[in-house]
DNA sequence: CGAAGTTTTGATCAAATTCAAGAGTAGTGG
DNA sequence: CCACTACTCTTGAATTTGATCAAAACTTCG
């Protein structure tokens, strides 16, 4: 969680060539001179736990970069709702959107973010090429992240479904740098369900069970260690079948 | 179908304002310039029917735009395939993979593509900021079209999801230009199925039950027509419940 | 026309949803 | 600091739905 150096900060794995930090391993895309650049047309903004960013179909003004926390992008009314992504620091989200934002977004924790409008925003991409490919960059790396998703919620069994998600968040922590003996999920029970696709009911069975194989050791709602890591990426790995 | 100019064809809907040609519609994003630096770059290839593009994990070599033909982009192996998209003509595929593909891709019907090689095509990215943000708003839409899908397989009920499903391609192809009597469905019935996230089995039983429930009637395997389009929006628009 | 493949249908079985009630967790105020 | 309330999460029993396995109908193509 050093954040040593302020302005925005975007986090992604390099698309063009498998060398880098490590593979899987996110850095920072931009560089000092457009860090500041972003800096001039943004303000930090907070929004407390459970608060509304934006709403589905709002009028896009802004896009944000998280700082810290964690915010759930959603969509549905409230009672059909599903969760679409947990987004982190280092995220960009509001981006893109047709003149309006395709999905609401929530803070799931107590959030820091930089808000940076649109039209200065766009203004500046216009004139600088290299920030545009970190933008790409991103983007790319959003869209094979709502892929995995996709794949996750083809799984047909609720604990498949639930070690996929472990194993996901575990990824997530570790390429955010901290080294894990646990697993922390900051949101909850009933966004996670949302994001499986899943009843809380369903999601709670799926917990037990992952707990009475001796795979996961829940320490309290937010915290779970693995226990058999072995087994949770055999079932995360989804290549189960064949014949 | 009126193909008159030759070169890659990126067809997208603006994200920046809301205005354009119609709500929901696309159009070229590229300019004929753009599209003559394409086109240097570009060579043409044929795909037959099933026949497998790249696979996953494959080194990535080239980026390919459709000219005709469907494509259908999945993820894992024969037997637990699952279907992650249907890209038809303008789309881009084999783009941002870290230096390798992240999903196979094989083509649903015969297909004609321009491939253009990764090196070429991101010293032309280098060079041309317009082409940039056209890249940009083409993964934008294709980002919101793997959210859609995640709502559509977070959906419990095999006849939402195949309403939802239908929805989209009748989307799909009044985008594409042409007005829809029927909607057309060029991918056979397990792909479609791996799409949904069922087995074949049930999205069969789905097709019958909004058969028999009179809100669609299908002429063949690949033709269906709506006609119920009320009922199908209300279950597809999966704004069902509230208190 | 025949053969290989795909799609549909049927019966059984497993799993998740639903609805409802019970534990556990905050968060508040005395 | 404890007790009370409101909320979230878990658990239970009955029902619904899709998966599975296997066989029959239908396409497609040689």
């Amino acid at each position: 969680m050093t954040r040593l150096m302020t302005g925005p900060a975007i986090h992604a794995v390099n698309p063009w060539v498998p060398d880098d930090p490590g593979p899987g391993k996110r850095h920072q895309l931009l560089s000092d001179a457009e860090r500041a650049e972003l800096t001039k047309i943004a303000t930090v903004v907070r929004f407390e736990k459970g608060q509304r960013i934006y709403g589905e179909g709002d009028t896009a003004e802004a896009t944000f970069n998280i700082i810290d926390g964690i915010v759930t992008a959603y969509r549905g009314a409230p009672g059909a709702e599903q969760v679409l992504s947990f987004l982190s620091p280092g995220d960009l989200f509001g981006l893109s959107e047709e003149g309006r934002y395709a999905n609401a977004t929530r803070a799931a924790t107590a959030v820091t973010a930089y808000k940076m409008p649109l039209p200065a925003l766009r203004r500046l991409l216009n004139r600088n090429a290299d920030l545009d490919v970190d933008f790409i960059v991103k983007l790319c790396e959003e869209l094979r992240e709502a892929q995995r998703h996709a794949v996750l919620l083809a799984q047909k069994k609720a604990t498949t479904r639930l070690a996929m998600f472990l194993a996901l968040q575990e990824h997530v922590q570790a390429a955010s740098g901290e080294p894990i003996f646990e697993i922390h999920l900051p949101m909850d029970r009933s966004s996670i369900a949302a994001y499986l696709g899943l009843t809380p009911a369903a999601l709670s069975r799926a917990f037990r069970t992952l707990s009475a194989e001796r795979i996961i050791s829940p320490r309290n709602l937010h915290y779970v260690t693995v226990i058999n890591r072995e087994a949770l990426n055999a079932m995360a790995d989804a290549r189960s079948v064949a014949t």
